[in-house]
DNA sequence: CTGAAAGCGCTTACAG
DNA sequence: CTGAAAGCGCTTACAG
């Protein structure tokens, strides 16, 4: 019973060995408890079963979607799926990145926190390693990307609210440098009219969305619409208009991008694009397969009482 | 300029090397994009810097703020850290947790699945792995466990909601098989009266605590206060009762377990115990370095409008 | 200060 | 079917 033979057993190879010293290794390891070193293993394959996912906020609805997503779907084909939270912020991210060898994962899928601060640290990891951006890319890097097509969500949101009769709409947004925040509030400007504006709050959090209501009602306009970039922002925004007395959607009709089970669980539900973690995670996997190119995921719309 | 000499320039060990030499290395490893292989580091220190940890539902915002708790603090201290979603599912633990080698990570934080089923994988797991259950425990595991006093957490509302003068609380639940749901349901037993009642839903989501809202108006009974244990279900039934025409708190004051930011920013606020996370991802990383026993932290009361 | 050598624990041609 | 040997890429006594 030799260290080859073990081998051979455990990883399950298929090179036949006589079934009675396959019993008896198998039994030998239950009894010492003995696991296969994932190192050792990783060094002499040249590869582990895991692929890493860099997310900025795993507190964020959406992206705690997108982790699900994920998991389940690498869970289905015994592959691993590791989350690294960055917090919104590219030092972390860079930080993480660095320290992210190809010895330990096979791929990165990356969800970048900055526009322009997180390019080079993902540029420098793409030297050694596969990686994908999604949901968000970031300024100069090469690597493939899957996303939303931003501006055709804009569109859908904005035509179906002004289809309603809204004349005048507020779009919430966070001043994080984003690459899909800087693409929608780039495709709403291009639409909007006189009466439309934009509010930039600090963060896609529940309590933006509590900030950004009262900053509205200290300066109403004409705003009879409101497009929040995020579910979780909207959620606060709905919430909080509420407690001060307004109505939705008589007062102000809402809607918002992410589709994540907080918009069907809101009262009333909230209008929103729908669900792209589904595609997003096929996408990216298909690319990390393959290798090059965008894909650009078409939205659609899902219509609730939030707007009108 | 030999293999060695490169080891001790990049892994900074304190052995001197000649200064103009180790530039030169680092000149290299710039150009040539090399970096250390961390499988073949991890196989010869037999360490990696990097910690897992094994949470059941990253959707839900206690783990997702646990999640970003540990982020930030093993960042502080040049770790890192993984995480892997099990979805509340046992068997996708037990297949996570059975691909955690040692090599990979230097100590695993699981959060258990369930408390019957997740046990065999997580002793399984101790056998070869520094483990620590956190916020819950399964059944039989020897390993260090931190979690909340729920006994005292139970206590800490009851008592709270009656000063305030409600006479019959319902307790809503989510019986899934862990621990705290287990102890909090038990607690709160002990302590009910004649009008007291728990409802077990079957997960601990919005939308679990937007059927219990429909579950308690059609069966209304006494009840004039109620008790969720998890933020989530707390905002879905707050939203569903309102939209109901209920009134929180006059009709209902509702009371919740986590004290994530959704309690903050529901309108009214809910009425929670003080978050821990902090304190157990101490407590935790402690017990990592020391080794044994159990810690059990004590709950605090924030007193917010949805308790009247 | 620097390099040759051993060994961490695997897997896989290769020889038998 | 089975085992001896080489090598994945590191780090660290050890010798110089």
């Amino acid at each position: 019973m030799s260290v080859p033979t073990a081998s051979r057993v455990l990883s399950g190879v298929q090179r036949n060995v006589d079934p009675e010293l396959a019993l008896r290794v198998r039994n030998a390891c239950e009894e010492l408890g003995y696991k296969v070193n994932a190192a050792a293993r990783a060094l002499r394959l040249q590869s582990t079963d895991s692929l890493a996912l860099v997310v900025p906020a795993i507190a964020n609805a959406y992206f705690a979607e997108l982790v699900s997503a994920y998991s389940r779907r690498l869970d289905l084909q015994g592959k691993r799926l590791v989350t690294i939270d960055t917090d919104e912020s590219p030092e972390i991210e860079r930080r993480q990145l660095g320290a992210m060898d190809r010895a330990l994962v096979d791929a990165v899928l990356v969800v970048p926190a900055a526009f322009e601060r997180s390019g080079a640290a993902i540029t420098e990891l793409a030297r050694s390693n596969r990686v994908v951006q999604v949901d968000r890319r970031a300024r100069g890097v090469e690597a493939p990307s899957v996303r939303l097509d931003n501006a055709a969500g804009v569109r859908l949101l904005v035509d179906h609210l002004r289809a309603r009769g809204r004349r005048s709409i507020l779009m919430v947004d966070a001043q994080e440098d984003s690459s899909s925040s800087i693409e929608r509030t780039a495709a709403f400007r291009a639409l909007a009219g006189p009466g439309d504006r934009v509010l930039e709050m600090p963060s896609f959090t529940v309590a933006s969305g509590i900030d950004a209501a009262k900053l509205l009602l200290a300066d109403p306009g004409d705003t009879d619409a409101i497009i929040c970039t995020a579910d979780t922002v909207a959620l606060g925004l709905l919430t909080a208009l509420q407690h001060m007395g307004k109505r939705v959607p008589d007062d102000y009709a809402i809607a918002s991008f992410d589709g994540t089970y907080i918009s069907d669980t809101a009262a009333p539900g909230l209008t929103t694009l729908g669900s792209t973690a589904g595609r997003m995670v096929e996408a990216s996997l298909a690319l990390l397969e393959d290798g090059s190119g965008d894909v650009v995921l078409k939205p659609d719309l899902v219509v609730r009482g939030s707007s009108g």
